[in-house]
RNA sequence: GCACCCGUAGCUCAGCUGGAUAGAGCGCUGCCCUCCGAAGGCAGAGGCCAGGGGUUCGAAUCCCUUCGGGUGCGCCA
């Protein structure tokens, strides 16, 4: 339990009470009830909303209800006021003993403060990544891979049972281009001058694999035709790429549980038993499509095919899924990925994909709710670009010209702290400017330094302490804390459990980076304070005590820094 | 033309799913080291939350609408 669910629990028992008593109706709905943190701290600790939730329904004047609320509060050894403030909150202040209480608390769970039960082990798969098989991850796949694996981390983090997952899409005509390109390379490695037209990949990369090739089936596949090279060279390609991928990944501390292969589900009648099961519910018919309004192909006109009615499902217009020449539509093959994720038993899908989708979300969600008959919920997160700068200027990619800052580019410039935890402080649908050489700075302006570097001051106490034989101390030694200031500090510790609840529901991550800032903004001044007041100081030589309960508060905040970092996929700093 | 996302301080962005006087960083102005690390901190100036309607005790947040920006729109994946 946390202090915010505690109290929260307090509110509602009381209010049961008055129900009891006949000073509130009986039956009222209190599920809007909410004790949260006031905007405002000069408000009180915690604030409730309960008597002008109520007042409605219970036919009442809200600071009637909210005045025997206090009176009932009050009663409480934790709450030390109850004010009734405004059109109706209650205000609610906490004893020093109920704050020292949390440090304690942290102290005890360490690093499982914050968990929850949230989830109730509920399994969720998180697709994300995802990228084509034909070459290194570039920057915008940095920062999918990111946030997947950190909303990964949050959800396990609060009771549910992950899956990561990544879908190769190894079935299409990128991978044909893919293997024409690294034929090219073959015969290149064969001495041979090969010219690289558009529609091939012509990026260095794929030197190493023509090579490859040439060691493995020698002059084989010279001046032969592409039917007789083309299917082995496109599986010999990809897994080639899939390591390369699987690589890049790791250096940035990414790993996937299941790589889920497009090609695999066709010919295996999986496509077919997706549809069959559209089809049983009477959502697949054959019929012409309307042109798109406003903007008309030259070459439109109008054909028959296979459609999912996935206007039913709150889309604009029905979806192909076969082309008129009788062969699948992309969205074939992933209805039947997505039928193959709910069959696997899921309670709840994300897919995470790049703003330039946002047009498949619709028809994507249309097919989930159509094949779990509206039981498996899709949450699809939209990742906007990435601005790779150095100061001024703009580090552009090109992928005509085969030139694109790849994922380990940049993790080599800044690391893989750095990236993790400067992609996420951006929410997903915001885009997002990453300056190369401001990550690196070392001042208050990089948020990952600013959060690490109160890591560290932590520590660097905490180590001169045990130098002097001073350690964190226990629930006698927390007298110590006393100070507003410090139960300031103490207070936002506390709010860390509520905060990973509502990060994860929002399947929003960035808010541990904006937390964890706000934290260490909280202990630096702190810190500073104690240049002007001696007895604010961690470290107290002569008062062994005070030290020791000092300590308990800084190591709480360590902790907490370490928790929030931990989700974020960050090491946190000892020493800088 | 339609759909989705976005519009908050000069700039870059938060805003806890509807709460009280809208916050932070940068930049600007002025302060704080005989002191556990100044790689920090404090204070000040700066806002019609794009505009307009609505919903209710209460709106930056939800709904409608206008304007502005981005993305996408059958036989690409």
């Amino acid at each position: 339990m946390t202090m915010f669910a505690d109290i929260h629990a307090t509110v509602l028992a009381a209010l049961n009470e008055m129900c009891a008593e006949g000073r509130l109706p009986a039956g009222l709905d209190m599920r809007a009830v909410a004790v949260e943190p006031p905007r405002d701290a000069a408000h009180g600790d915690m604030a409730t909303n309960a008597a002008m939730v109520l007042a409605k329904p219970a036919g009442m004047n809200p600071r009637e209800i909210a005045v025997a609320l206090a009176e009932k509060l009050t009663k409480d050894a934790r709450i030390a006021s109850a004010e009734v403030a405004g059109p109706g909150f209650l205000n609610l202040r906490l004893t020093a003993a109920a704050w020292r209480g949390v440090v304690a608390t942290i102290l005890a769970q360490s690093a499982s403060y914050g968990r929850s039960a949230l989830g109730q082990g509920r399994r969720i798969n998180v697709e994300y990544v995802s990228a084509n098989p034909t070459g290194p991850l570039h920057v915008g796949h940095t920062r999918g891979a990111v946030f997947g694996d950190a909303l990964a981390r949050l959800l396990d983090f609060t009771g549910h049972d992950v899956t990561r997952e990544y879908y190769i899409n190894d079935g299409g005509a990128q991978v044909d281009v893919l293997a024409r390109s690294v034929y090219l390379r073959y015969l290149e490695a064969h001495g041979q001058e090969v010219a690289f037209a558009d529609g091939t990949y012509p990026g260095d990369y794929l030197i190493e694999v023509g090579q490859a090739l040439k060691d493995e089936v020698g002059d084989a596949y010279l001046g032969q035709d592409e039917a007789v090279w083309l299917s082995a060279i496109r599986d010999f390609a990809t897994d080639r790429m899939l390591v390369l991928i699987r690589e890049d990944l790791a250096t940035l501390g990414v790993e996937m549980d299941v790589f889920y292969s497009e090609k695999s589900l066709y010919g295996t009648g999986r496509i077919e038993a997706a549809l069959a099961d559209l089809r049983g519910k009477g959502l697949i018919y054959e019929g012409v499509l309307e042109p798109p309004k406003g903007k008309t192909p030259e070459d439109w006109e109008p054909r028959e095919q296979t459609l999912f009615k996935s206007s039913e499902f709150g889309d604009d217009v029905d979806r192909p899924v076969m082309k008129s020449d009788g062969s699948w539509t992309y969205f074939a093959p992933d209805i039947a990925y997505h039928y193959d994720k709910i069959t696997r038993g899921f309670d709840e899908l994300i897919d995470i994909f790049g703003a330039d989708h946002g047009g498949y979300v619709k028809r994507m969600k249309a097919a989930v709710a159509a094949l779990s008959n509206n039981r498996v919920p899709l949450d699809i997160k939209l990742m906007q670009l990435v601005r790779l700068k150095r100061g001024d200027q703009e580090l552009k990619m090109s992928k005509r010209a085969g030139t694109f800052v790849t994922l380990r580019d940049v993790v080599e410039m800044v690391g893989p702290d750095v990236t993790r935890f400067v992609m996420l402080t951006r929410k997903n649908d915001a885009p997002l400017d990453f300056d190369v050489d401001k990550v690196r700075e070392q001042s208050k302006d990089n948020p990952v330094f600013y959060v690490q570097y109160a890591h560290a001051r932590v520590q660097s106490v905490l180590r001169k302490g045990a130098e002097l034989g001073i350690m964190p101390g226990g629930a006698d030694d927390l007298a110590a804390i006393s100070d507003p200031a410090e139960l300031a500090l103490v207070a936002k510790l506390a709010h860390w459990p509520r905060l990973v609840e509502s990060a994860a529901e929002a399947h929003e991550p960035h808010r541990i980076a904006f937390y964890l800032y706000e934290l260490a903004s909280d202990f630096h001044a702190l810190w500073n304070k104690g240049n002007g007041e001696p007895a604010l100081r961690f470290l107290q030589e002569d008062d062994l005590a005070t030290s020791r309960g000092k300590f308990a508060m800084i190591r709480a905040v360590a902790i907490v820094i370490s928790n929030g970092l931990g989700i974020l996929g960050v090491q946190p700093a000892d020493k800088m």
